[in-house]
DNA sequence: CCCTGATTCGC
DNA sequence: GCGAATCAGG
């Protein structure tokens, strides 16, 4: 592969956007990151530094594009997610939260129903009675041990299965090793994506 | 370990 | 000019 205009021009808007090198190799096929790299670096648009040698711009209004779980993606990508039956599950969580030991000393423990900031929908909460008990159990014993990663510390390859209150610091992300081509982990998985089946039924 | 960009240097 | 190998870091 060469460096057409065009691919030249994709590097650029892309290094523009902030996204990586390897995410702009992935783009483009055929090269790597350090071949995307050293192309940057040759096009002298390695820092986005441009005059004033002095005026230190503090200002760094960084838009990253978030890889949020449960918001709609920014990214142009052809998704090959599946569509998950359950998306649309908007009941909050059955609170599995496997912390019935209260170390909180002090009176922290607000009982309150969560409060969702605004705007997304509550992320992809499992609706029991849907989910097999097995992956129920699974995902509970998972969550016991999630990396608790923040939303910056997601990449492709970890589970993105939002835990916790988004409204409190008892929120994090699974973060375990997402299984090859989807967002979750083994067990997220399994009450994400599930078979149409057994929803059936459902009268409203 | 996963990832990031930066640099070097033979081609 | 190109990019693999390497370096330096999170």
């Amino acid at each position: 592969m060469s460096w057409t205009d065009e691919r030249v021009e994709t590097l650029k808007r892309m290094w523009a956007e902030g996204q990586s090198a390897s995410q702009i190799a992935k783009e483009l096929g055929g090269v790597t990151r350090n071949a995307v790299i050293g192309k940057v670096h040759r096009l002298g648009l390695s820092n986005r530094n441009d005059d004033t040698p002095e005026a230190a711009p503090a200002a760094a209004p960084e838009a990253k594009p978030a890889p949020a779980a449960a918001a709609p993606k920014p990214a142009p990508e052809p998704a090959p997610e599946p569509k998950p039956a359950a998306a649309a599950a908007a009941a909050p969580a059955p609170q599995p939260e496997p912390e019935p030991e209260a170390a909180a000393p002090a009176a922290s423990n607000f009982n309150r129903r969560p409060i969702v900031p605004a705007g997304q929908p509550l992320p992809p909460q499992p609706s029991a009675n849907e989910i097999s008990p097995e992956a129920l159990a699974s995902v509970r014993e998972v969550e016991k041990r999630a990396r608790k990663l923040s939303l910056m510390e997601l990449t492709e390859r970890t589970c993105k299965w939002p835990i916790g209150d988004p409204a409190t610091d008892k929120f994090w992300f699974c973060g375990l090793p997402s299984v090859a081509g989807k967002p979750y982990c083994e067990a997220h998985v399994g009450v994400a994506f599930q078979p149409m089946s057994s929803r059936r039924d459902r009268r409203r």
